[in-house]
DNA sequence: GCGATGGGCTTATCTAGACAAGAAGGATCC
DNA sequence: GGATCCTTCTTGTCTAGATAAGCCCATCGC
């Protein structure tokens, strides 16, 4: 009698923790995105545990963006956005987010004249002393924190922005509006990154979480020239950023 | 005096096992892809710490991609291949792979004609009882499994097609070099979502971890007759898939 | 030569116990 | 009434010890 052959082993059976997530993950879908989960020590006891196995189940989850954890207060059933984005489709934030039944919240930081770095200064093809507004905003679904961008607007297009830009401003509506451009985006690229110390102070990442990233420039759409170079960062435990193109794409199920 | 207030709180110190993660991803950004990592023992010792605080540090690197563990084995520096779509951009496995410095390698599933499922029906335009050829792919880099794919083809536009596809076939190529068809992709869509349970054995994945999903259409250029549907599930730590539109995209610096 | 066996390495999982630190709410003091 | 302290609950971190299970390779037996 030959032992068990290697390549069709029988399925090791999965771990408890393994088990406990899968379980309180049917369960969690039942109920109300930000309501309470039970806490460490009240699923140990529920499942027979030691407290780090129902922890090490919790943790699970929170990889799966299943449930958010705050030191303190406690486990959260998570709730996440769709938030659709391609060469055909420039999402306004107010919209999708009241669609989708969140409070959706904007916040930009003063914009400011500064010495672009050199990625931006390429991008809108500013010579080395060349000067940019640098406009810095965040993003919120209901309380929570979603998006940090920082992004650099080329002052000969757009004169006297740091005037037209208010707190609660919109830049598309100030480019339209204000200036009368047709804002397009030129290029788009979105992959995903560790995130930096610093990109993780701003979203009020505690580790070095991967996070979402989509940098872009826009044009005016009609003399080509360079209006906006940015960087956007998204929490991927509040966003799920999906690229799309074509049509149909939208029609897809999950 | 009072208390240190809790809005301007002194940055918490970063806890020992995020330091030696910190730490040790220096070093590792310095050796080979597919070096061996000291294991946790050696980490343990090194660092003067419990192993499961070394343990700690090395699934935080885990999760940032920055190392592959397996059971029994070790942990090894991971290698993460840069993989860019988009709608002006449909990459030849190979040609990626190999000049980005791996060894390609393929492997299709032989091709049945089957009832597909309703989303694949739909995309084809093929009626309850209509059937469709179902292609399984499986794509490697060096040794390491990166991308299980699912397609269905429709056999109105490629009839014969169960004898055109081999072990090694491209699907490109067969579409072209024996039905001299010009095919182009109709919509695509890419996001993240948590591997199923057949996903991810099929990946290869001992968990429910996060994987890359490229679903899309693929049309006839010239006639507009519906090609092929599919869905492709990649592993994140293997692939990081960039969706880019637009000039200029590819010229983006980290 | 060749396959089976077993030892020793590795990661994976689990338990028990402990302390730290953030958050929230009630009690207390003025 | 309002600010402050304190208690309690929560997650976060760390240690110590133990067992399981996968993998590799040397050794043994034939």
């Amino acid at each position: 009698m030959v032992a068990m052959p290697r390549t069709a082993a029988a399925e090791a059976p999965p771990a408890t923790y393994m088990r406990i997530a899968d379980t309180l993950a049917q369960r969690l879908a039942r109920r109300q995105p930000g309501a309470l989960v039970e806490s460490e020590n009240e699923l140990a006891a529920m499942f027979g545990v030691n407290r780090l196995t129902a922890r090490a189940a919790l943790e699970e989850l929170e990889r799966r963006y299943a449930v958010r954890r705050t030191k303190g207060r406690g486990t959260f059933v998570a709730r996440r956005f769709d938030y659709r984005i391609g060469p055909d489709r420039t999402p306004s934030w107010t919209v999708t987010v009241r669609e989708a039944g969140g409070r959706p919240r904007t916040e930009n930081d003063r914009v400011r004249l500064v010495r672009p770095p050199i990625w931006a200064r390429r991008e809108l093809g500013l010579g080395e002393d060349g000067r940019a507004y640098h406009l810095q905003r965040r993003r919120w679904v209901d309380e929570n924190l979603a998006t940090y961008s920082s992004s650099f607007v080329s002052p000969e297009v757009v004169p006297g922005f740091e005037r037209r830009m208010g707190v609660e401003s919109s830049l598309h509506d100030v480019l339209t509006d204000f200036y009368e451009l047709a804002p397009q985006r030129a290029w788009s690229r979105c992959e995903f990154e560790v995130a930096s110390p610093a990109v993780a102070k701003q979203l009020g990442l505690r580790g070095r979480d991967l996070v979402s990233v989509v940098r872009g420039r826009l044009d005016c759409e009609s003399s080509g020239r360079r209006i906006e170079a940015s960087v956007a960062y998204a929490r991927m435990d509040v966003l799920n950023i999906v690229y799309e193109f074509g049509v149909g794409a939208g029609e897809v199920r999950r």
